[in-house]
Formats: structure tokens, C-alpha cells, sequence
RNA sequence: GGCGGAGUAGCUCAGUCGGUUAGAGCAGCGGAAUCAUAAUCCGCGUGUCGGGGGUUCGAGUCCCUCCUCCGCUACCA
């Protein structure tokens, strides 16, 4: 919007029924990516994340464990919190749907729903699944020679029958269908649109939300022994986070938010009941759903059986949180589903970030360090190859603007690093080692040049290496307040005479340990 | 079954309104250089652009059809 600078981005909440793994992590770490390139670029960022700790599966393991929901759902979402915070994560905020604060926003929403007249009381009669948190049509299950029913996931299934609330989502069909076309960008990327479009089309059924058959939740207003069911609840959370219902609290400038990033699995939750439940409790939309796809381990899926899942503390340990972070959003076209492997991460650590950026920062800072007395250079007057080089610097942020508003971090990271081997091929070719020799006033021009370029890449991507940014922001001793996209381009130059110290490595190559023994 | 997407170099993918010898990165092979984190630079591809048919002066790009994969969705004894 141009009418205000706020910039409000969530992730999902996370179930913490179990460890985090990579698919948390790596949701945690795009839109952190997102949130740092907003607050770059001078927006009011507030961006939060947190956990969703209410239901049955919660319920049924913290028994299964002797402890109350409670107490697991505050030690997992301490993991949760101790995760997004080892990932290097900036958000403002980490909520928790047990907060009182949540509470009082989810009874909230649910009493102008109600005032709205979506609510109403019926009953409720299926195959439930409890792993599902489903019902399913008696023709989607089957009895099982163990005697045992089952429903079409392969999960276990009971008969249920309890009284529930329902939202009449039948009657938003056609507001949704009018915001869909209204707003294409609303939901992204495209082709989730599309299945979100046809799935509305297909017509829409009321929604129950309400249980009695457990008491982890938030109770409904009014009718104590129903329970919040998932939805209402977990997606309150974005307007919990920013102060609802409390609209004069500071934090509420932030609402609508301008991007919920979510896992493609709960793109209707968030396109389709979201909007519908904010419609009808008369509160102004999201700009955005974004879904990322899926990480799959060398092409197969994570799970705990096969035992591959990957630990996200684990990478960390092993590649680096810098590593890690550039890697899944370089190498995985955001909105898709990508693939992990050790050999993928090597190569990437060591090609782009060690021997592309790395080495052409060491390689030209350190020439200055040795050939121009700790300085940077005066330039002389800029060849067309130089000049070249520069523009093609200077339109960075003109290609990372539009592609991270769309979400498409990997379109931006492959624009500067563009930039980076183009850099390595002018330095190859002007040889500033030779004009020492023959013509050290170009050698300093060139010189020149490349450390511009090393400036403008680190400003840029701080938002995805911030440790090694920071670093080499630092070898260009570049002041705090310069360490932003407003001091990108011509009019804000690297000054001559810049302090520029014998560079340290930013990104250390990634060696293979030793093998045991060996 | 319906709807949608995809099938291009060993791998991952670009290919705008159809137009000259179909591109990039990575991997591989050969060479150069020595400023640098043994990093960098240069050169090297006989790819039925999934198969077949069609429109056109000309199709990876448009139309038809078939095959395969993926997603969403519906349903059946």
C-alpha cells in the first residue's frame, strides 16, 4: 500500500505435537528473509510466528506422557521459540494460542461472527479420525481385517456424534469468488489460486466449528462446554498478535497484514475460511496467502519411519546458519517443492557463496588493503566496462523489489548473484594485479569498482546471510545507518578514502571432516 | 471421471506477441592466469524441445490426439 509503511508478515503457527523439523524451519527462515528485506527497504515491519497448542492430538499425547496439555504444549513451544531463534529469525513476536490474550481474540471474533448471524447450533454425526482431525463419509472407510475401521488416510476412525456449532460459509461463496477476481494477488502462487478458485466454484459447505468431545481450547462464549475447534482458533492468532480486539492498541496499525506465508497443505484454511470468518466478524483482509511447497530428502519424502527427517539444529551445526538459510532459498524456487541433499548444500556454500562472493571479496579487498594503503581508492573516470558493471549493480533492487513483494526470493537471489559472476568476469578481465604495474591510477579505478559492488551486494543480502553481510559491511567499515536499501545506487557511493582493512573470509569453504580414522 | 499444471543438454531449469545456428547454472573435458578462500577466467554440447498429426513461408512456442508425472476435486461397485 502507499498510503502506509506497515508491513505485517506471519508464518503459520506450528502444531508442536512433536520436534520441529526442516518444513518449520524452513518457513521460519523465508519469511524472516521477507520480513529483513521489508525493514531494508524502510517499512514498519512487524512480523510474528508462534505455535498452535490446542486440540485433541495435544491432549493425547501430553496424556500418553502423564503430563497435563499445558505443560507440553509450553516445553514444545519452547523448542519451537528456541528454534525460529537459533534460525537467526527477527520476528517481533512469538504467540501462543494458550495465552489469555489469544482467548480473549478468538471469543471476540466469534461473538461478531455470531452478532453477524453465521453462527448456529446442530448437531454432528460421523467417522471421526483423531489423528485427522476429521470426519469422513461411512463409503471413505473400511473395516479392516484387525476388526478396526478406517478411514481413507489409513487412519482409525470412531463413530462421533456431538452437538456443534457451525459458521455458514455456504453463503460467502460468491464474496469469495468476487475477491479471488478482484484481487488475483490475494492468493499466490498462481496455480494455488486456481485450486482455490475451483474448490469455491464447486460450491461450499458450513463449516463446524466447535467441539465438546474434549476441553484443550478456547470455550466458546456463552456455551462453555464446546471448545473452539481448530480453525477459528488457530487463525485468530494474526489478529491476536497485533493487538486484537483491542483496535486503539499500537499494534493494531499493523492489521490487514500484507503476507501470511503458509505451507501448501493449509491453502484453504487460509484463503477460503480465513477471509470468510474476517468477512463476516467485519474486519478488513489480508493482502496475501502465499503457499511454499514441500522439502523432500533426495526426492523422498521426510518421515519419521524411512528416518530421514532432518533435525534443523543439526544443519545449523554442520553448514552454518548463513549456509543454511541461503541454500534453501536459492536452491528451492519459492512456492515449489525442492530437495535437500548434502551434496547440494556443499556445492552451493562452496560455488556461490565461498568462491563467488567470498573469494571475490577477499580477492579485491585484500588488493586494496595491500596496494592502496588500507583505503578505498579515488576513482578515475569509469571505462564502459565499469560503467556497465555499475548499472548492472544499481538495477538490483529494481529486480529484488517486485520479485520479493511477489514472494519470489529465489528471482532476486539469482539476479545479485548474476551480478557477483559478472563481477568475477570483469575483475578476471581488467587484471588490476597487471595494472599495478602498468597503470596503478586504473588498477585503483577498478579496484574501485569492485568494492562498490561488494557494498551494494552485502546491503542486499543481509536479508539472507546476515552474519556474513554484517562482516563484510564491516570490512568496508559502512556505518550502521548506511546498511540500507535507500544508500543502494549512484547517489550513494562508496567514499574514497573508506577505511578497508586486510579482509577476513566471510564464507569459509565447507571441508568434509576427516573420516574417522583416517 | 472432471479441472489445472508439467514433460527442453548428465542434473536443475530459462525460453517474452510463433521468426535467423534452442539458452543459463551445476557437473564433465581442455587451456590461461596467479590478485584471491587450490578460488578465478576462457574454450568445448550430433539436445528426435514426451510421441503422432495439423495450421503456417516458418512452431519448443498455436490447434487436435495420445502417453507419462504432479496437484486439486468428484465418484464407483
Amino acid at each position: 500500500m502507499t498510503d502506509r509503511n506497515s508491513y505485517y508478515i506471519t508464518t503459520a503457527i506450528s502444531y508442536p505435537n512433536g520436534a520441529p523439523h526442516i518444513g518449520h524451519a524452513y518457513e521460519a527462515i523465508a519469511t524472516d528473509v521477507m520480513a529483513r528485506f521489508q525493514r531494508l527497504d524502510g517499512k514498519d515491519v512487524y512480523f510474528l510466528t508462534g505455535t498452535d497448542v490446542h486440540g485433541q492430538k495435544m491432549l493425547q499425547t501430553a496424556q500418553k506422557e502423564g503430563i497435563t496439555a499445558r505443560e507440553l504444549a509450553d516445553r514444545n513451544s519452547d523448542r519451537f521459540e528456541a528454534m525460529v531463534k537459533a534460525l537467526g529469525c527477527t520476528n517481533n513476536d512469538f504467540i501462543r494460542t494458550s495465552q489469555d490474550r489469544h482467548y480473549k481474540a478468538s471469543q471476540e471474533i466469534w461473538k461478531r461472527m455470531a452478532d453477524n448471524g453465521d453462527i448456529y447450533k446442530d448437531s454432528y454425526s460421523g467417522w471421526y479420525s483423531v489423528r485427522d482431525e476429521a470426519y469422513y463419509q461411512e463409503d471413505e472407510t473400511e473395516v479392516r481385517e484387525d476388526g478396526v475401521r478406517y478411514g481413507p488416510q489409513g487412519t482409525p476412525v470412531e463413530w462421533v456424534e456431538e452437538e456443534s456449532y457451525f459458521f455458514k460459509l455456504s453463503e460467502y461463496g460468491d464474496r469469495l469468488m468476487k475477491l479471488y477476481e478482484e484481487h488475483p494477488d490475494f492468493i499466490g502462487p498462481n496455480e494455488r489460486r486456481n485450486e482455490v478458485m475451483s474448490f469455491v466454484k464447486g460450491g461450499l459447505k458450513d463449516l463446524s466449528i466447535s467441539r465438546t468431545t474434549f476441553d484443550w481450547g478456547v470455550p466458546v462464549p456463552g456455551d462453555e462446554k464446546h471448545v473452539m475447534y481448530v480453525w477459528v482458533d488457530a487463525l485468530t492468532n494474526y489478529i491476536t498478535g497485533v493487538g486484537f480486539p483491542d483496535e486503539e492498541a499500537e499494534l493494531w496499525r499493523h492489521w490487514p497484514a500484507d503476507a501470511h506465508i503458509i505451507g501448501k497443505d493449509i491453502i484453504r484454511f487460509h484463503a477460503v475460511y480465513w477471509p470468510a470468518f474476517l468477512m463476516s466478524a467485519g474486519l478488513p483482509l489480508p493482502k496475501r496467502v502465499f503457499a511454499h511447497g514441500f522439502l523432500f530428502n533426495k526426492g523422498e519424502k521426510m518421515s519419521k519411519s524411512l528416518g530421514n527427517v532432518i533435525d534443523p539444529f543439526g544443519l545449523i551445526e554442520t553448514y552454518g546458519l548463513d549456509q543454511t538459510r541461503y541454500f534453501f532459498l536459492r536452491e528451492v524456487p519459492f512456492g515449489k517443492d525442492g530437495n535437500y541433499s548434502h551434496e547440494a548444500i556443499v556445492n552451493r556454500i562452496n560455488a556461490d557463496l565461498a568462491n563467488d562472493l567470498g573469494n571475490l571479496a577477499s580477492r579485491s579487498l585484500s588488493m586494496i588493503a595491500k596496494n592502496c594503503e588500507g583505503v578505498a581508492p579515488t576513482p578515475g573516470a569509469f571505462s564502459a566496462e565499469d560503467q556497465a558493471m555499475l548499472d548492472q549493480t544499481d538495477a538490483l533492487i529494481e529486480i529484488c523489489r517486485p520479485a520479493m513483494s511477489r514472494q519470489e526470493i529465489h528471482v532476486a537471489l539469482n539476479a545479485i548473484w548474476a551480478v557477483v559472476g559478472e563481477a568475477n568476469r570483469y575483475f578476471a578481465l581488467q587484471e588490476p594485479w597487471a595494472l599495478k604495474k602498468t597503470d596503478p591510477e586504473r588498477m585503483g579505478t577498478v579496484l574501485y569498482v569492485t568494492a562498490e559492488i561488494i557494498r551494494q551486494v552485502a546491503i542486499l543480502v543481509q536479508c539472507v546471510t546476515p552474519t556474513a553481510a554484517e562482516k563484510l559491511l564491516n570490512n568496508l567499515s559502512q556505518a550502521a545507518e548506511d546498511r540500507v536499501f535507500d544508500k543502494l545506487g549512484a547517489a550513494h557511493r562508496l567514499a574514497p578514502g573508506t577505511v578497508i582493512p586486510k579482509p577476513e573470509p566471510a564464507f569459509p569453504r565447507y571441508v568434509e571432516p576427516e573420516e574417522a580414522g583416517a
